[in-house]
DNA sequence: CAGTGGTCTAGACCACATG
DNA sequence: ATGTGGTCTAGACCACTGT
């Protein structure tokens, strides 16, 4: 029997065992049928059940445990998952249009606080980039951005006029390693100005440090204007 | 050959692969030998190497196309992935000592924000409880929530007083879906006296609305104390 | 067209946790 | 002790897509 005719996939499985969910059929902390029974059930090997029960497991629907069966999760212990689009994206996916503007750009030697935090050498020079980002002519981001030049000498030659510097990043340097972190910041005074915010106002600010094999190459921080929600379903 | 002598796994391929991308041996935009090679290299099955592959994928380290072969991915379009703890083991954590204290609970009817935000009857009945989780003596966040009687009767016998409205209604009720938002937002008067900071600073929010098949359950928003971070790495 | 990943089968042994 | 999920094998056919 092949697996395109009218044969149970492993997602049919999914599909069908989430409606049951969805539908109330299992409640959360029922029981389900061992894998061997929904095998039969379904008329395909136990093999490909379990791909779908391991999977919808994964997904946080699902507890599985060795001799005491699969159960609906009653409080889903589900990490939520966060897309963290580009910036443009989301500004188009909320019905505006997208523009950028460089603020300015600058070849410095590497604050104190900085050098700390992403352990370079003192004084290591780095490229500062201002920018923002609107949804038409409303304020979207405030972004204020270092580039390690060690770790990308290409950044020198660097034009952020026209491309941003996430996008120049991107098609530039590949990297490996993001850590993304969420805070709610004061506005100061130049974040206030460019976002159209009293001074002081709260922010919701992302900060986000991206590595290539353990050499730090961009250490990124994004106001976000007055109202930003981000949200997950699960 | 059975699969826990010396043979390799799905799980010694995942590591040996990661590896590999993370030392560098196998850049960005490298194009990785197929299943078939890797079978070999690793004296497995086909089948085996295909599952270490395929989660390095879903984990967004590499993409996989066919008849185009598996990269490694240069710019991870991986999503992050938030784990939300439980607030007492999120202290513990952070090596405290967790401490709980109800600030007030009382039966109202719904005010006609909540009403709408959860699509419910004008006037519908709701347990208000607003309650402090502590780290040690330290405010560490501030909640105030909302259950739908009509969804969760059993809430009108219920004592917060020494169990907090979470840890409770995870053992009472089931839920099937979660909303969850992040934001920032300025802690009122109340916020502010219960986690000592001056009104109107900026706090980092958690918004989170419960559904048990379509019937709104619950919605709490909690407050975290100064300099809260909510961090991931991928 | 041909090469790659995607999935399924049928069967087996094993690890683990519960009763 | 035993039932459940966890994983692997060996082989097969298929779906997609780049050349």
């Amino acid at each position: 029997m092949t697996q395109n005719t009218e044969t149970t996939s492993y997602k049919d499985i999914k599909r069908t065992v989430l409606r049951r969910i969805r539908s109330g059929e299992w409640q959360p902390d029922t029981l389900l049928p061992n894998e061997q029974d929904l095998a039969v059930e379904f008329s395909c090997t136990r093999t490909t059940v379990n791909r779908a029960l391991r999977e919808l497991a994964d997904e946080g629907f699902l507890e599985r445990r060795r001799k005491a069966g699969t159960r609906v999760l009653s409080a889903p212990h589900r990490q939520a998952r966060f897309t963290i689009p580009l910036v443009r994206d989301e500004v188009e996916a909320l019905g505006g249009t997208y523009r950028y503007a460089l603020v300015s750009q600058q070849f410095l030697p590497a604050p104190e606080w900085l050098s700390a935090r992403l352990a370079l050498q003192t004084g290591q020079a780095a490229m500062h980039v201002r920018c923002m980002h609107y949804s038409g002519n409303t304020p979207f981001q405030f972004e204020d951005r270092w580039i390690v030049v060690d770790s990308v000498p290409q950044v020198k030659d660097a034009d952020f006029s026209a491309l941003g510097p996430n996008d120049w990043l991107v098609q530039t340097v590949p990297f490996t390693n993001v850590e993304l972190t969420f805070l709610a910041s004061r506005a100061d005074a130049s974040a206030a100005g460019f976002l159209d915010l009293p001074e002081g106002e709260p922010v919701f600010t992302a900060e986000r440090i991206t590595w290539l094999q353990d050499k730090p190459v961009t250490f990124a921080k994004m106001y976000f204007a007055a109202g930003y929600r981000m949200t997950t379903q699960f």
